[in-house]
DNA sequence: GTCACCGATCTTGTATACAAGAACCTATGT
DNA sequence: ACATAGGTTCTTGTATACAAGATCGGTGAC
């Protein structure tokens, strides 16, 4: 639990904003609200700038604030950008990274692919993530990490949706293997062209997804 | 004007801590900025949080906000980001540029010429600041754009300082030059090497000026 | 003399009250 | 019958009131 009730509540509508429980365009009615948390409008009315500024909701001036759920060309836009910041990661990575943090990747790889096996895709999910971590770290640019955890999380439920793909899981775990394998090598540039790639391709297949267009199964 | 108080206000601070006005660690007081503005606590705090996001600020539950100037490290670390950011704008531009704004770049520079020769330094800011406006929009990736956008003004009172050494403006503006040439070449990696290098060397000269390391005059 | 504990004061966080603008509904005129 | 004008109601934006935690100073004990 947060220290302020607008944290938490922010969190929470960040949360069923996230999950679709809003929908695109509907409006957020700050004393429902309000009656439903059992709060007053004033840490109401703080949680919605925040999430104003996150690009979650838009506050139109006196008529109230309403979920901006991305559409299908921001969607992509956005794993562009993902795919470039982490291919930065990635970049200056392979100049500063430990022999430890190797390791680690590595480990986190293996346990992705015992979670494969065992069919735990929550599991996956989470190693992976994990992964992504360890390389944002290495980094060694602290504010570029906080960048790329943010843009993570918003693309948070997308990229979920997409790991259900068949052969997916597979693919992306032999992505990991090859940029760790470029990390170690210290190659920047082959380092960097791996990860935007592992990374863009997540944009494209939901790209396919939202279209209709099966993927290869 | 804006709509909102809180809106004007969060501006107004917003300028008063990146000009330095508010010092590194300074309490802002509520109470006293409410009396200031002439208005109540609410829309100051409204603004408050508008600043903690951006980073401007730091919010200590039931202790207040502090003014959190980014130290030399992370200075440091915002250059590199924004150096990899627009070196991601150029990778996508270089594909995807239109005729007319490499046009547009090229005159966008000879306008910095003009003001280099007038020794009109507020001049050349601002063509700089437009050539990499269209830069940013030529990657075709609206979110993108926005994500330079605002780095670009959080760096904004830093990027002012370093442009004052002497020699800069001319290599500044070769440099644009030679973007230029790589973006009409369609060259994605060359054009993204070539900005990487042209916003990196900001970073670094101005990690220099704060270390007292003169520059070569 | 120093440290700790307790109370007074100040500051933040939340709730409520008030003001102004927007939406909606009705009624009237053409 | 439809459009428009006016008023009513609802919603947001701002101000104020209240509550709870934090800071600071004083006093007392060791």
């Amino acid at each position: 639990m947060e220290v302020k009730l607008s944290d938490t509540i922010a969190e929470t509508l960040e949360g069923l904003i996230l999950d679709g429980t809003f929908a695109d365009g509907e409006r957020l009615d700050e004393v429902q609200l309000a009656q439903r948390f059992a709060v007053s409008r004033t840490p109401l009315r703080e949680a919605f700038q925040r999430l104003a500024q996150s690009g979650l909701v838009q506050q139109i001036p006196r008529r109230g604030v309403f979920v901006r759920q991305p559409g299908p060309i921001e969607l992509v836009e956005m794993f562009e950008v993902m795919a470039e910041l982490e291919a930065a990661c990635a970049r200056l990575a392979a100049t500063r990274i430990t022999e430890d943090a190797l390791d680690e990747l590595a480990a986190a790889n293996e346990r992705c692919r015992r979670a494969m096996e065992n069919r735990d895709s929550d599991g996956y999910y989470r190693e992976n993530e994990r992964f992504h971590a360890i390389l944002y770290r290495q980094s060694g640019n602290r504010f570029l990490e906080k960048e790329c955890r943010r843009l993570q999380r918003r693309l948070t439920p997308f990229r979920r949706l997409q790991l259900r793909l068949r052969g997916r899981l597979a693919q992306s775990m032999a992505e990991h293997e090859a940029i760790v394998k470029s990390l170690r090598a210290g190659d920047p540039r082959q380092a960097a062209d791996m990860v935007r790639a592992h990374v863009a391709v997540q944009g494209e297949k939901f790209h396919n997804l939202r279209h209709g267009l099966a993927p290869s199964h």
